[in-house]
DNA sequence: GATGAATGAGTCTTCATTCAT
DNA sequence: GATGAATGAAGACTCATTCAT
């Protein structure tokens, strides 16, 4: 019905062998990516690293693009699975403890997959990964500013959507941050205290 | 050469020119990046949006690469500029003061030329622009570090490591998220009195 | 061999499934061929069209080529037996009516299935599928010659190989035309006058 | 200024050394044309042929359908010069002797490429370049169809419309057909007469 | 020095055909 | 026999870079 979009995936596959194939594909898709960033990367060199042939790799993907997204998808959804386990607990917990929960919640997340995950945010130009990828900062976004209006009370920012902007850019970029330079410190206990005291003291009232 | 020396200053309208051409790349290649993004960008468009042949670029950059780095390089010093117009005035400043110049120093740097930043902090693989970039990023990273060194007495966090990294980081990323998402607010007031209170709450002792 | 003679039948109703199976490709065939044209038809696409796995299809047709031979040769024959029904008419029939009987089966006969004519004489490259083509017009010729020379003494031409040509190529050339250009007009009485009426006169000496 | 055609030629060559190369890949694509037919002519030979690089091929026409419909266009021109210099002589000269120059005009026009003629008339699909070709027969009828109107008073056929179309399908076709299969036809004195007595005949009254 | 024509390795992608299940 | 997953040669096209003029 109409074209199909670009990067949508070009069929399911039916057989167990086939969706063996796409995982072999999705996977050494991953591994290139990271090591090669997405400019240098190219379909023959996925192909080869998955080993399967091209011919295979365009039965399921129909572009390169196509291929990074559905990579993007899946890592997305990842880290959507974990940031759902404990979203819920948001909503009862005391402020300080919430937002505890909230750093450590993101720095669960982007420890999914680090690299592949900076891989995506970093090479990838104006298509669909991207917007993708935003997605999921622009629903972390909302969350954040349904949990401020709950808290609403006890909070010194009274421009609620700058404080939540704060808040999420803040969190996201220190997480980021440690990704891309000091990996070693996502499950650090340190990091995660820091971050829950930056931001705790940002919003609390003093007192 | 003998001869010559009497006519020696006319060599200098040719440098000049020269520089001249250089400059009219820089310019061309910087519009081409923001517009099109580095994958997009080649440098025969370049030549052609600078109006002057693909020869004569190659003639003054060796390679795409040592383009794009003298671009990064040019980007980054009129940052640098910026910072150093301010950076004197955190050694003698009280704490709070301090913060504020500082996140409205790196506001005033990411507003020199935010969609140009944005390009080269987007496309670019693992190039020598990425580190020319981040070498930004370290020297902040010294200067905090150096900053917190300073007030130390007047101090929460204990590692002091740790806290440049939390304070550089949010700053960083604040702009950058203002730079891409909300541009407008690269200038307002608001955003500035957000930011110093987040840092000054997150460094200073209760009371 | 000896105990399965009393159920011999039974291997009729797989032969008769099989010959089905070769008629829904050829069908899928002609569809995608009128469709997309010869380059842009994929035996892929034939046999999805078709309902029937691309092993099938080679199992039934060896190549490509094949398969489109098997099709120029299937809509050949249809077109055969439209000039077979009339082609005895012509050698008892007067002049006059001869010739209308002989255009009047021309249009017939290509009034088949013109689109999938077109597209057999279009796209196709020097292969066996023109030639299977151009043998009903090797056939048409010697029908032709032999018609001018039962009815030699009635005509103005004296040259009877190139009256044939002129014959039967005008005759060809206009339906083909008509095909191409003006499929309403293949059933129109006028063309068919006309066309007698050129041929005809061409044919016959004056008085 | 928008889009431009995906068949209008890349950029015109400024120096000599350029239109030079751009006739070399004409004449090669021609070459090449003519001996594999269009679906198996490939840019590659085509440059090879030429003793040019790919590159330089896609200097000048930005794709492969560009550049077929470019040498259309270079074979149009030609056969439209061939008739430009007769077709005055239409206007003045009695009946016969124009059907007698116009079916010249025919036969010389189709003599200046037949197998390029051919090659372009057979493989191409719906492309630009199929236009281009009809281009010229639809100039012709329009022609023929004046010329009718002209001699109105000495015609059979009432329907003017009909008879242009019958009269210009049959020199087409009949010179086609020598084309294709009997070029020593061409220049022939006597498929001219003929040709020419088939036309006058199916035109004038009778007496 | 400047020009822009020429180069060709490298990329994406298609599709006829094979073959394990 | 049927299926459809897998293959890989081949072809269109790009673009960084070189070099003759």
């Amino acid at each position: 019905m109409g074209r199909r979009s670009a990067t949508a995936p070009r069929k399911l596959p039916k057989q167990a062998r086939a969706q063996e194939t796409v995982e072999v594909i999705l996977a050494a898709a991953a591994r290139v990516l990271k090591k090669d960033g997405f400019e240098k990367t190219n379909t023959n060199r996925i192909a080869e690293t998955a080993g399967v042939s091209i011919g295979s790799l365009y039965q399921y993907f129909p572009s390169k693009d196509a291929l990074v997204a559905a990579l993007a998808d899946k890592h997305m959804n990842e880290m959507s699975e974990v940031i759902a386990e404990t979203a819920t607990k948001l909503w009862t917990a005391p402020l300080r403890t919430a937002v505890r929960e909230l750093v450590a919640m993101m720095l669960r997340a982007h420890a999914v997959d680090p690299e592949l995950h900076r891989a995506l945010m970093e090479g990838i130009p104006r298509s669909a990964v991207v917007s993708k990828l935003s997605d999921v900062e622009d629903r972390a976004l909302a969350l954040a500013r349904g949990f401020l209006e709950l808290h609403k009370d006890e909070l010194r920012p009274k421009n609620l959507d700058l404080a939540a902007m704060l808040m999420v850019g803040t969190i996201e970029a220190l997480t980021h941050g440690a990704v891309l330079h000091h990996p070693e410190l996502l499950a650090a206990e340190e990091l995660l205290e820091e971050m829950t005291e930056l931001v705790v003291r940002y919003l609390v009232k003093d007192r």
